[in-house]
RNA sequence: CGGGGUGUAGCGCAGUUGGUAGCGCGCGUCGUUCGGGACGACGAGGUCGAGAGUUCGAGUCUCUUCACCCCGACCA
């Protein structure tokens, strides 16, 4: 690849002035039904976007231009490391997604589409295979390592349930880049570059966005990070930690735990009667002992019909994630009465004390933490005192299992704070992944020897990003756009609708500045309700009030002030 | 897929014991207004989500079905 210098300006500029009169999609006054969410109701309203159905949007022309200039800023700076745009076809052939076993092992809901010939194909939700199905016909060698390649393309989701306008939808455009590296030593370089890159799209979006440690599912590897804007409203959970050196999704978050009672001396093992209800809470009522010292069981069912008992300290919850990842499964349901009593345990009262062997035991690291703990005794009504692991019982598979809590310590010593974040993209290692499952996904080294692909991919969906912007930059009268993303430069509003409106506005044309020229003849008021609505950055005003002079308003700030056209044109090109 | 809810004009909604459909916004024409979503007059716009049933008669009652919204399990 060659080292190209890439250069590029600071801000997209797109051709065209616009009349407002002429503008395809009109804003709209009134609240929207449904739904609560900020920028779902600002997009709808200020005629950027309008549902088709569930989950799949139109883009009306003021948002595609927003989408157009996200989709720039990080055309350039994927193109800036040197990565190469592409296209797939939309349909993916079904074998690919066959030959890798994604068919049934993806995260999200495949859609199929079979063509007049009676072939299957996939609509593709992301395009591993079809990358990996392209390099591997091109039978390149180590001298074309590393590269990467990417796509805007349709993503095809057949998501459960749609939610929150563009935040979780069925039909996205999605940026997803592969990288190909000679082994795990280069593709470490990579995937650095490739988490500054991301930061600096973001940050040329205007959001902040913290890389979060994440879980790779069922691919795994070490290297895994979701980009999240913090927001109350985003459907991530994860934790920072006060020195900020720590962040991590829910599902992979560890945390310290300190011995709860470590100069109890242990005691015999001991059942009695115990009347009680089925839940914790009646455990903790029935005995008088706190919540921590009880053994919390939970017993669950995996796709492959196994059974898994999961035990955990009390006051602590089981991460569902952690669970599958250590017992590798896919998907998870709760046990049913039945299926407890068939091993000889009782619902309510589970211990894992006698299970081992009828079971798969999950104990947590949590359970080294407590002496003499108390819990069911596997029969109705029955409870057992000092229950200690090792002497009493063993567990097949010891792991970390357990959600970490607001207020948890991280290994490090520093407080975790719960936040809840918008995942607007992600950066993840694939390794050996597909090219090991994809016959042929192999370079020729420089031994002469056939070697797969080290692989890593990166993600970034438009339409979420825009919808976070909206949701960071909104105030009760509308939308505030960045200077980087906003669909025009200026608002122009000519209050009398005067000649002066049309020479303002080619003036500004001239000067390459991107004009929203309100033009209607309409009320002040309705003009500057929409202006606020829309959100460019920039309102300038002409009327008898002005004269010769411009008012001049940034979207942000509450006061104007009167300039010559020669210095609006200097602040716009500041 | 489980739980809850809603479908009546472009949008937001009302519609009583079953009696033949209305309000606000928006839209069109005309007039008066004109720097923070003006006002008046006139007007257009509906097989009441769809299908079946009960009834002399269904927006309203019953069943079926579809769509959408909200809460959970998954993801950019």
């Amino acid at each position: 690849m060659s080292k190209r210098v890439f250069f590029y300006t600071h801000l997209i500029t797109m051709k065209g002035s616009m009349k407002y009169s002429k503008l395809y999609g009109k804003t709209s006054k009134g609240e929207l039904g449904g739904s609560q969410f900020t920028s779902h109701q600002l997009l709808t309203r200020g005629g950027f976007i309008q549902e088709s159905t569930a989950g799949r949007y139109y883009f009306l022309p003021l948002g595609w231009r927003v989408h157009q200039k996200i989709r720039e800023i990080i055309k350039q700076e994927m193109d800036a490391i040197g990565a190469q745009e592409m296209i797939t076809p939309t349909l993916h052939p079904l074998e690919l997604w066959e030959e890798t076993n994604r068919t049934n092992s993806v995260g999200f809901e495949l859609m199929k589409i079979q063509d007049g010939r009676g072939s299957w194909f996939a609509l593709g939700g992301t395009a591993e295979e079809m990358f990996v199905d392209s390099v591997r016909t091109l039978h390149l060698s180590y001298k074309d390592l590393p590269f990467n390649i990417y796509q805007f393309s349709n993503k095809f989701r057949d998501e459960k349930r749609a939610r929150g306008g563009l935040l979780r939808v069925r039909e996205f455009i999605m940026k997803d880049a592969y990288s190909f590296d000679r082994d795990e030593t280069a593709f470490v370089d990579t995937y650095a570059q490739m988490a500054d890159v991301y930061t600096r799209i973001f940050k040329r979006l205007g959001l902040n966005t913290l890389k979060v440690e994440a879980d790779g599912g069922y691919i795994g590897g070490d290297y895994c990070h979701e980009y999240q804007v913090e927001s109350p409203i985003g459907e991530g959970r994860f934790f920072v930690s006060e020195d900020g050196l720590y962040v991590a999704h829910e599902d992979v978050a560890k945390f310290k735990l300190a011995p709860m009672n470590a100069d109890e001396t242990v005691e015999k093992l001991k059942e009695v009667d115990a009347v009680r209800g089925n839940t914790m809470e009646d455990g903790v009522a029935f005995h008088h002992l706190p919540l921590w010292k009880q053994m919390k069981d939970f017993m669950v069912v995996n796709e492959r019909n196994e059974l898994i008992l999961a035990v955990i300290r009390g006051d602590l919850d089981v991460n569902e994630t952690k669970l599958k990842k250590v017992t590798g499964s896919y998907q998870l349901r709760h046990a049913t009465e039945e299926e407890i009593r068939s091993i000889g345990s009782e619902p309510g009262f589970i211990s894992p004390v006698g299970l081992h062997g009828k079971v798969k035991i999950v104990g947590d690291t949590s359970l080294r933490t407590v002496i003499n703990f108390y819990g069911g005794a596997n029969a109705k009504h029955r409870d057992a005192l000092n229950i200690n692991i090792d002497r009493d019982f063993s567990c097949d598979i010891e792991a970390d299992i357990a959600m970490c809590q607001d207020g948890c310590i991280a290994e490090n010593g520093s407080v975790l704070h719960e936040k809840r974040g918008i995942e607007v993209g992600n950066i993840f290692q694939l390794g050996y992944h597909y090219t090991s499952k994809m016959k042929g996904a192999t370079f020729v080294d420089v031994d002469g020897k056939e070697k797969p692909y080290y692989m890593g991919c990166y993600g970034i969906g438009l339409g979420r990003t825009m919808a976070a912007i909206v949701e960071k930059y909104a105030d009760a009268r509308g939308i505030m756009w960045p200077k980087t993303v906003a669909p025009f430069a200026v608002h122009l509003i000519d209050i009398q609708s005067s000649e002066r409106g049309q020479e303002v506005h080619n003036m500004l044309q001239k000067e390459g500045i991107e004009v929203l020229w309100d033009d209607r003849d309409e009320r002040a008021g309705a003009k500057f309700a929409d202006a606020d609505l829309i959100g460019i950055p920039v309102r300038l005003v002409v009327s008898v009030k002005t004269g010769e002079k411009i008012e001049y308003k940034e979207r942000t700030s509450g006061e104007a002030q009167l300039l010559t056209v020669e210095e609006v044109v200097r602040k716009l090109k500041e």
